[in-house]
DNA sequence: CTTCAACCGATACGGTGTATTGATCAATAC
DNA sequence: GTATTGATCAATACACCGTATCGGTTGAAG
């Protein structure tokens, strides 16, 4: 049948125009929600009311989208500081702190090379800081923080995950997999392991985060006053 | 129609039985040729002439699967040394030349918490091997340089990737991404980092693995003297 | 007014992980 | 010896994925 008038539209508000940014934003919030396997193409276009292939007007595809979520986040790292040790330290903190805010980083950061402007002003930021030392030490030692970093964070945000996986309600990893590793080292397969684990030092995950970067930056320190 | 005489088929070789290694073992042949992304359990079953659902005998998820690939390929790395020192740079070293015969493992390192048996195993000989270095320390130390071959490892093998995306003939990352960087380059937004990228040291892969470690290596090394 | 081009939404394709179903076959109960 | 149950395993089915393709709509140019 046909519809002879038809009723003006109630003037719904008028949608942002699409654009990568909002885009790049709805990917985020996603993500952020419900983790990086939430952000599909179809999921992040129903968030902005549009059918999915909308979407490859703004980005030729998926892995596109991934970089642009990452290089985004990379606008909240801003590494500060006077002297060279601060900078390489606000760089790791604030990298861990952008991983804490959006877990999902950890599953993408150093697995690509990273060129987008924010990742770059960031090298540029880094680099532009650590004042006098010579390139041939700055090179590899902003390589090698970022190193640590990337792995530090991979790992404890891989165990945040798991303590939550296991119950909401236990605080302690060594409590979350307690009974299968307990019986593991019952075995006595791995007696020096089981020793650390049972007589080690319980840090928490800022402590672990926080000495191994002061060990690298203290060789890092050993080669600069040489 | 019914088939009264069946042929006796001929007796093709009987297939090994079906188990978790054999299963696992397709699977990494699978990734090492074509990339983790060919790892699908359809493919899986398919090399190994089964059905998809057979492999839910042996593992409940795929995610499983994912982890006892990486806790066998952890088998292969093997650290030794006499003293401590040695034994966290063989580690290092033995990660990432796994990594090198097993791209795929960039892509799985650090990204959930490893408790197989091989896994396990080598951290337990880590750990006896450290001497009498007290715990306090030996525990963040061991921390730190896993992390950083985890970060250290992704961002080669990245960049590996990359390289070879960009046409297979082309040898250099620079001149890989030459083009797009110069550009950006070009711009002056990033006076210090390009400074570094042109005049700053050209250090081969190996050689920024190597530096990385030798200075986290030298922090600890710190810490354990005094 | 016609024609063409660019756009854009819907449909379609080949893949994925895995739940469910249906068939086959061995072991047990009568 | 037959019937029944239970376990095993392959096939089908489902919901979803990334994206190629296509068909209709619309705005611009002649």
């Amino acid at each position: 049948m046909v519809v002879w008038e038809r009723p003006e539209p109630p003037d719904r508000p008028v949608p942002a125009p699409l654009n990568r940014a909002r885009l790049v934003r709805a990917a985020i919030q996603l993500a952020d929600a419900d983790g990086l396997d939430a952000v599909s193409l179809r999921k992040v276009a129903a968030a902005l009311d549009v059918g999915p292939m909308r979407l490859y007007g703004y980005i030729a595809t998926k892995e596109e989208l991934l970089d642009l979520m990452l290089d985004t986040v990379y606008a909240e790292i801003q590494p500060t500081g006077d002297d060279w040790r601060q900078v390489l330290r606000s760089l790791a903190e604030a990298t861990r702190q952008a991983a804490h805010q959006h877990e999902w980083l950890a599953d993408l950061i150093g697995g690509r090379p990273q060129l987008g402007p924010n990742t770059l002003a960031t090298g540029n930021a880094v680099l532009a800081a650590m004042g006098s030392v010579d390139l041939d030490t700055v090179v590899p030692a902003v390589a090698a923080v970022r190193a640590y970093v990337v792995g530090a964070v991979r790992r404890e945000i891989a165990e945040r995950r798991a303590e939550r996986a296991s119950g909401m309600d236990i605080k302690q990893f060594q409590t979350a997999y307690g009974p299968y590793l307990e019986r593991t080292f019952a075995t006595g397969r791995f007696p020096a392991l089981a020793m650390a684990v049972r007589s080690g030092p319980h840090l928490s995950a800022d402590e672990t985060f926080r000495i191994g970067l002061e060990f690298l930056l203290d060789g890092i320190e050993a080669r600069i006053s040489n």
